[in-house]
RNA sequence: GUGGACAUAGCUCAAUGGCAGAGCACUAGACUGUGGAUCUAGUGGUUGCGGGUUCAAAUCCCGUUGUCCACCCCA
């Protein structure tokens, strides 16, 4: 009797990443892990999993639901499947307070929401994190969003626009609306919401948080200020002058704007936009995130300083910033837009061996061999089948050089070299076939 | 958590109440010194799953699971 099959498939939000999407990838992870380490960030790597207690009372109760227990039948210890990387880091930064400051890390590693599915949106999925411990000054903020810049662009991103807020600002707008503490979260939602739905939809949607016609008047006056544009933080000293946590908001702004400049990025590239909100509850100071407009994938980073976070693992805080790359959003937009260089390809393999038949199956082995300790990525194809049907395999898998050692090459001493997008085709002497190639190699992948 | 669309071979899809099919992929053979082939043959299905209506269900109804999309929220 055969047991039943079992159907094979994942779980839900989750996804299998087949090899050449992996090539892509890399690529990607390859690019911002170059950036991540041009600016000094080391790599840091925690458990999949932390213990419940870690991660409970950090992110706020919408998003504590989204946690996924892990627990094991006979397990003693509460487990959760980590849902970022910056808690973590607080806990490490907690747990070895001696490491050096400030602390630079980065982290490239997958994190888990049971949030429901969606475009851009997954269960399981990267966020490659880089986060400054240990310095209070504009001058780290503006570091990690130097990072975002140099990231997105490398990545050939051309339309993208950091925003960027302070929750100070935030927090003088709620004193200069007047709101209880528990109508807060209702009044920055709505005011997230400015970009999409307009100053009209924002006046309803406050009017529907139960907030009084008078607040909602003299809010909108201040949100036409963000809509209207110009000196911005200037008009917003002036109007919350009387509300001291929004003016040391506003001073940071405009630390942080001296900053980015200095640093050299385009002024096209970021934004002060004080009704930008992000929902996380730990986040203190500047925040940041980045939109691309299309595919309408949502953020693809996001990001803030939370210097309180790393005190509620002990009593010795430190302040720190850092933001989050969403790899998978960033991968679909590049995806979709086609925003691959052709040198990566579609195979990671440089070089076929064919074989010619049982006799010569040895020297094609020793090519292969020769050529993958020279550095060239080589497959050998495993039958002597007809050459044609041999480089019709190169062909169809995107290999871009073949090299064939028949018997007439073989007694000559040399290798027959087939560029297979020109269909070039240059016999060579054996000891020049892996110089020869590495030379086209490196011309192909500039 | 709320709402909508969809689910047929490994993949893309056809069949609208009357015999479950095509293309691609896959397997075997033919082809043995040069481009993604061609030819021949073949494997592959409890139509997501469970129930109901009917002489008869891939097709209609109910439930369920999953996928996708939008909202909430988010990378």
């Amino acid at each position: 009797m055969t047991p039943p099959k079992v159907q094979p498939r994942v779980p839900r939000g989750m996804r299998d990443i087949l090899p050449q999407q992996m090539i892509q990838r890399q690529y990607v992870m390859d690019v911002v892990r170059g950036v991540f380490e041009s600016f000094g960030f080391e790599p840091l790597q925690t458990p999949s999993l932390e213990l419940k207690d870690t991660l409970m009372g950090k992110y706020g109760p919408d998003a504590e639901k989204l946690i996924y227990y892990a627990q094991h039948a006979q397990g003693s210890e509460d487990l959760a499947l980590r849902y970022d990387l910056s808690v973590p880091l607080c806990r490490v930064a907690a747990m070895y307070r001696d490491l050096r400051k400030p602390l630079k890390r980065y982290q490239i590693a997958p994190v888990w929401r049971a949030e429901r599915p969606q475009k851009g949106r997954y269960r399981e999925f990267y966020q490659c994190d880089v986060d400054i411990v240990g310095c209070e000054s504009m001058l780290a903020d503006a570091e990690i969003i130097s990072v975002i810049y140099e990231a997105l662009n490398k990545l050939g991103f051309a339309q993208f626009r950091v925003t960027i807020n302070t929750r100070k600002i935030l927090a003088g707008l709620g004193q200069y609306a007047g709101v209880p503490e528990e109508q807060l979260g209702g009044l920055y939602r709505a005011i997230d919401k400015l970009q999409k739905i307009g100053l009209e939809g924002v006046k309803e949607e406050l009017r529907e948080n139960g907030l009084a016609e008078e607040v909602v008047t003299r809010l909108l006056d201040l949100l036409r200020v963000q809509v209207a544009g110009e000196q911005v933080l200037a008009e917003l000293r002036e109007r919350l002058a009387d509300y001291p946590v929004a003016l040391r908001g506003i001073a940071e702004m405009e630390e942080l704007r001296g900053y980015l400049a200095a640093l050299g990025i385009p002024e096209d590239r970021y934004q002060m936009d004080f009704t930008m909100v992000r929902g996380l509850e730990y986040y203190t100071g500047p925040i940041y995130e980045t939109v691309v407009e299309e595919p309408k994938v949502g953020s693809i980073t996001g990001g803030g300083r939370y210097d309180e976070l790393i005190g509620m693992f002990t009593n010795t805080s430190f302040p720190a910033t850092g933001t989050s790359l969403g790899i998978e959003r960033i991968i679909d937009v590049m995806t979709e837009l086609n925003m691959f260089p052709a040198s990566i390809g579609a195979t990671v393999t440089r070089a076929l061996v064919t074989q010619f038949d049982a006799n010569s199956t040895a020297a094609s082995l020793g090519l292969a061999t020769e050529l993958r300790r020279a550095g060239v990525k080589t497959e050998l194809y495993f039958s002597a089948d007809s050459l044609g049907k041999q480089i019709g395999y190169a062909a169809k898998k995107g290999i871009p050089f073949v090299v064939i050692a028949g018997p007439d090459e073989l007694a000559a001493g040399q290798v027959a070299l087939r560029d297979m997008s020109s269909g070039q085709q240059q016999t060579v002497a054996r000891e020049q076939m892996a110089p020869t190639l590495q030379t086209w190699i490196s011309r192909l992948e500039k």
